[in-house]
DNA sequence: ACGCTACATGTTGTCGGTAACATTCTCGGA
DNA sequence: TCCGAGAATGTTACCGACAACATGTAGCGT
């Protein structure tokens, strides 16, 4: 060991004359067959390993010299710290888990893209499971698998009760865990839906003379859909409005199709409040198809807005959701409470009303 | 340490001193206070922790009696390997990135839930990694993630020309890299348009009447825009039917919108062919502000077969595209390579044309 | 000039596994 | 009864980082 001292420039001999497996690949310059350690960088640099590691680590005490000299083999070598490595000794990984049902819907996966951003500006990834989260044994499995790759922390982008449930037990070597809109489960409030949302778009409906309401809800095992819900009841009691019935669907357009349908031809409200756009886009289908035109004889509204929704026909009325934002401060609010430090409650965020065609006057 | 010999039931003491928030929960019983290791286990069950090691391994040379007692002791500490630590001396992960534009992009997204399902399968994490993929700077950026946090390989989602070409020059400690979607830049054939999907699409709007066509195609640095227009031009040039154009967009429904908009009115086409659900959609929008109707005046069909588009008014003609199964697949040839064994070819996977009410008669 | 104390830096141990090498055990054959 | 070979098992080294402790060096007062 101990070669040129210089800038390790030579021909490039491997490290530690690994390079096993790959075919000599010649020596082409900038495909090293290995990264460099802090002890190639410390051979470089003339120093102890540990000096790297404490320039690596911000330690004030090095002399200026010294430091200059780390700062340019670093440089040489083109030093990447090897997070495995670094992992073991502190016990603590630079990945946090994402739980989710299917990303494919659109408020999880842009949550999972939010989150995904704010964690690699931390330096940490984002690990995406996807799991059924009714299916008991397939959680389970979930929580072994986040154990075995020692997770920083855990993220539920949509949660199911029984999920979230599974995770409060094991508390076991996953430092943090948070459900992304839940509130009532998990006991801390965060729920998207401000308290302006579902009153404003309720407002705007008896702006137009709506008086009688359905709403079309997600499934009940779902924190997201309960909170909406909720909202939506709380809106119209307290405005003293009419809601004659709340049917559940499971966020699919399809749900949301069935759901008209299942009333069997009687619409007796005016205006039809779903909890996401897919099923209000599945509603405005199925209405048509019973011979009633959006918006005038009923109104329909959704949330979220998807990108689709304005240019659905007609254009839908819905409550804008910023889930990137929402994945970036759940991921704030876990490495913060991974690391310590006091947690910046989750904000409440706002959801904006944004009105388009499938809202109108109510009929007369 | 070495303190009980037992099942290392002591009083849980919290691990790192974390758990910072919870309420120093009681010392429950199963909620132990570190995961065992295998010198734990070695140690209950009286053999060295090689032995162990051995076993895990599945290494016969091991006498029933010894066998019998690790596989005990295994079980009586509830021992769960540590995947850091196994990392650290074989070199491999066991996680794959997946590199995606906007997980929110359904054909991604579902991708990704594939991909992730298939990972877990084989024992995998999939960590997402999202970016900006016509940004340089954020490329290189991800390149250095991926090294850094040393993933047995990539997988790219939705792969840009930029992004490949980043990923091919970098081949270093990222032992396979694989994009989906990609053929023409990768080498590789994996268009996820069987030769049956395009034609049978074009055959059917041909068996209506229509003669002239128009294509909303993708971005064209994404290979699958390349490959969705490649299949276009050969469907219609084969059978002797006229193109009147190809416009760009973007796969979201505004660029659709914009496309027909740009036509300035006149739109010389009975059936126009969008690359994605969602184009399709903007698209129809904005004929029907043309006065136009789907698809009494112009037929207008899709692909991918997102689960609105039964829903859409009206409900899409579009390929079926399995997203799911080119999540699973791609994951499989990428585990296959990283195992060194002969890898399964991609395979070409079909897209069914499915027929709704957005196509219909040419207009006389 | 001497010794003490900060400060700068080096050495060794550790995390939890795997790999290579070393040692013990077992059993058949001389 | 003893030897040697191979099987079973144990010991030590190592992956790449961090942490604790050890050592060397400079600066200061006296």
């Amino acid at each position: 060991m101990s070669g040129t001292l210089g800038a390790n420039a030579g021909p490039a001999q491997t490290p530690t004359g690994a390079a096993t497996k790959a075919p000599a690949r010649s020596p082409e310059p900038g495909v090293e067959a290995k990264p460099a350690t802090i002890y190639d960088v410390a051979r470089v640099a003339g120093v102890s390993h540990q000096t790297v590691s404490r320039f690596l680590k911000g330690y004030a005490g090095i002399r200026p010299e010294t430091r200059e000299r780390v700062a340019q083999a670093l440089d040489a070598v083109d030093y990447r710290p090897n997070l495995t490595a670094r992992s073991l000794t502190t016990g603590r990984s630079h990945r946090i888990g994402a739980l989710t049902h299917e990303i494919d819907q659109v408020g999880p996966s842009k949550i999972a893209q939010g989150a995904s951003a704010a964690a690699r500006e931390a330096g940490y990834l984002l690990d995406i499971i996807t799991l059924d989260m009714s299916n008991r044994s397939a959680i389970a499995n979930a929580v072994s698998l986040v154990q075995q790759h020692d997770l920083a922390g855990v993220l539920a982008l949509a949660s199911t009760d029984e999920m979230t449930r599974a995770f409060e037990k094991t508390r076991f070597r996953v430092p943090a865990f948070i459900a992304v809109e839940a509130d009532d489960v998990v006991g801390e409030h965060r729920s998207e839906l401000s308290s302006v949302g579902f009153p404003a778009l309720v407002d705007h409906l008896a702006g137009l003379g709506h008086r009688s309401f359905l709403h079309i809800a997600g499934p009940t095992t779902w924190s997201a859909a309960r909170n909406r819900v909720r909202a939506y009841e709380e809106a119209i009691e307290v405005r003293g409005l009419n809601s004659v019935g709340i049917v559940h669907g499971d966020w699919s357009a399809r749900s949301g199709y069935d759901a008209v349908k299942s009333l069997s031809g009687e619409v007796r409200a005016t205006a039809v409040v779903a909890a996401n756009d897919q099923m209000a886009l599945g509603a405005m289908l199925a209405l048509s198809q019973l011979g009633l035109q959006v918006p005038r004889d009923v109104s329909v509204t959704g949330v979220d807005d998807i990108p689709e929704a304005e240019f659905f026909a007609p254009p839908l009325t819905t409550l804008r959701v910023d889930f990137l934002a929402q994945g970036r401060a759940a991921v704030a609010e876990l490495l913060a409470r991974v690391n310590g430090e006091t947690a910046p409650s989750f904000p409440v965020l706002a959801s904006e009303l944004v009105v388009r065609a499938s809202t109108g006057p109510a009929p007369v």
